[in-house]
RNA sequence: GUGGCUAUGGUGUAAUGGUAACACUAGAGGUUGUGGUCCUCUCGUCUCGGGUUCGAUUCCCGAUAGCCACCCCA
């Protein structure tokens, strides 16, 4: 008899299944309630901490003008060469999914007139970013970032204040086993003359290098400094350092960061193979990255100074600094490290209903009990009142309110408290004002 | 974009050339209106599409997705 039913029941199914594969777009994901409650420990720590250090909230379109990236990020970078989703509107605008949250803002200081508010205007942002890539954990095409701008002050004090900012937010976060990577790759002045240099340096070792560090060499050269082959890292242990060869203004400028650094009292490394993947950076560039992990590097979060930047896009000559930071590795990074939030779902009283007029009541009930602020949960679709208790107890209640056929009626409700057993019956009328005491005591 | 590895119920894992086991989770029950322990039952066309085979979840090919390295970055 079973057997018979079993195989009926598949057969059933078998032609109601349709074979939809149903399925986000490749490296996009949905983020469902139980991680909500880590996103949303990160962003309220992280905008906590962005008001205390006078920022201002801001949000921009996630669809910009391609030209902005073009202009912006730099049209050679990875990025907006080969990374942004980039399409036509119908009114025949080129525009892009934003890729990264610096560039947009900028376009909204130079637009609002920000250049004219009080000096310095600083500005944070949370949200989705585009960048058409190969997904892997931790790096996905729709990823979210928090970043924080300062615009219109060049002290160096500030790429120290930015600096201690982001590390500071990971260390409220609980993410503390962190390096934070410095360096300075100099203006617009001597970057080139440096970088000539180090393909004058690395051309003599041609022979030495792999096939890779052939290819950077004429593509990206300053990443050859952090090759992973051995005979390649043999050649650029004596490569000519960018910090030998910045211009005076950037060399005194990265020294007096260092030293707010070290006033901060925040440890860094000095690394000068990091060079950050968009053209816009001048002078200080950083990256906050996690201890333990040797060779592959997946930064947290990373910034730095670009001063040529709102010019570039057309505003006036104004310095900044920012950093940001990928929320999806924040999360996972957490997860990783046995982060455990408190987030046992918890409901000081639960409404358990017999019947249809018992439903009505509890609707009723509930709508009185949250006006009192008094958290209540309910399962109006189940029928025993064995499941239901069972509910209240996984919502680890305090007290039961349950509304049968015969209380419907007398409008009463009885009171359970849920540790004891004890049952009281209380008036429909008196029953709030029972609850708040019952959950005082 | 290049190369490699993987793909079993909601989750995490087994086993097998003859249609699948275990744990957890979830749902329904364990006599008529009472939870947390216990017990029973239910939930998988073994990612999809081809091929080899009498027969494939198991072998082969392709697609898709995930993961790893490179590239790059958050």
């Amino acid at each position: 008899m079973p057997r018979v039913k079993k195989i009926e029941k598949k057969e059933d199914k078998k032609h109601r299944k349709k074979k939809v594969p149903v399925q986000a777009v490749r490296g996009m994901n949905d983020i469902l309630p139980p991680e909500q409650f880590i996103w949303d420990y990160i962003l309220e720590k992280a905008r906590k901490l962005c008001n205390d250090f006078g920022f201002g909230r801001i949000e921009t379109p996630i669809l910009e003008h391609t030209e902005l990236f073009y202009r912006g990020v730099g049209q050679i970078t990875d990025i907006v060469e080969k990374e942004m989703y980039t399409f036509e509107t119908q009114g025949k605008d080129a525009v892009s999914l934003r890729p990264e949250g610096t560039a947009g803002v900028a376009r909204a200081y130079i637009e609002n007139g920000m250049s004219k508010w009080s000096q310095p205007v600083k500005l944070f942002y949370e949200g989705p970013m585009f960048r058409y890539e190969k997904p892997q954990a931790g790096r996905y095409r729709q990823h979210h970032q928090f970043g924080a701008e300062i615009f219109g002050d060049e002290c160096s004090a500030v790429d120290a204040q930015i600096i201690y900012l982001a590390w500071k937010i990971f260390q409220k976060i609980g993410i503390k086993n962190t390096t934070i990577q410095v360096n300075s790759i100099g203006c617009s002045e001597c970057r080139p003359v440096y970088k000539k240099l180090l393909v004058d340096y690395y051309e003599m070792k041609i022979n030495k290098l792999c096939l890779d560090c052939k290819r950077r060499l004429s593509e990206n050269p300053l990443r050859l400094l952090d090759c992973k082959e051995e005979k390649c890292m043999q050649v650029a242990s004596s490569a000519p350092q960018i910090i030998d060869h910045l211009c005076e203004g950037c060399h005194d400028h990265f020294k007096n960061v260092l030293e707010f650094l070290d006033e901060l009292e925040i440890s860094y490394v000095l690394n000068s193979s990091l060079v950050r993947g968009l053209d816009y950076y001048t002078k200080t560039v950083f990256e906050i990255w996690e201890d333990g992990v040797e060779g592959a590097q997946t930064s947290l979060g990373g910034g730095g100074r670009y001063n040529d930047l709102i010019r570039t896009l057309g505003g006036e000559d104004t310095p900044a600094v920012g950093f940001s930071f990928g929320i999806e590795r924040a999360v996972e990074r957490l997860l990783s490290s046995g982060f455990h939030l408190e987030q046992k779902i918890r409901k000081d009283v639960f409404l358990v209903q017999l019947g249809n007029m018992a439903r009505k009541k509890i609707l009723r009930l509930f709508d009185k009990l949250i006006d009192s602020n008094i958290v209540a949960g309910e399962s109006l679709g189940r029928g025993s009142i064995k499941s239901q208790l069972r509910m209240a107890n996984r919502y680890n209640s305090k007290l039961a309110l349950i509304i049968g056929q015969k209380e419907a009626l007398d409008d009463t409700v009885i009171i359970r408290d849920m540790e004891s057993g004890m049952q009281e019956v209380v008036t429909m009328e008196c029953i709030v004002q029972e609850v708040k005491k019952r959950l005082k005591a």
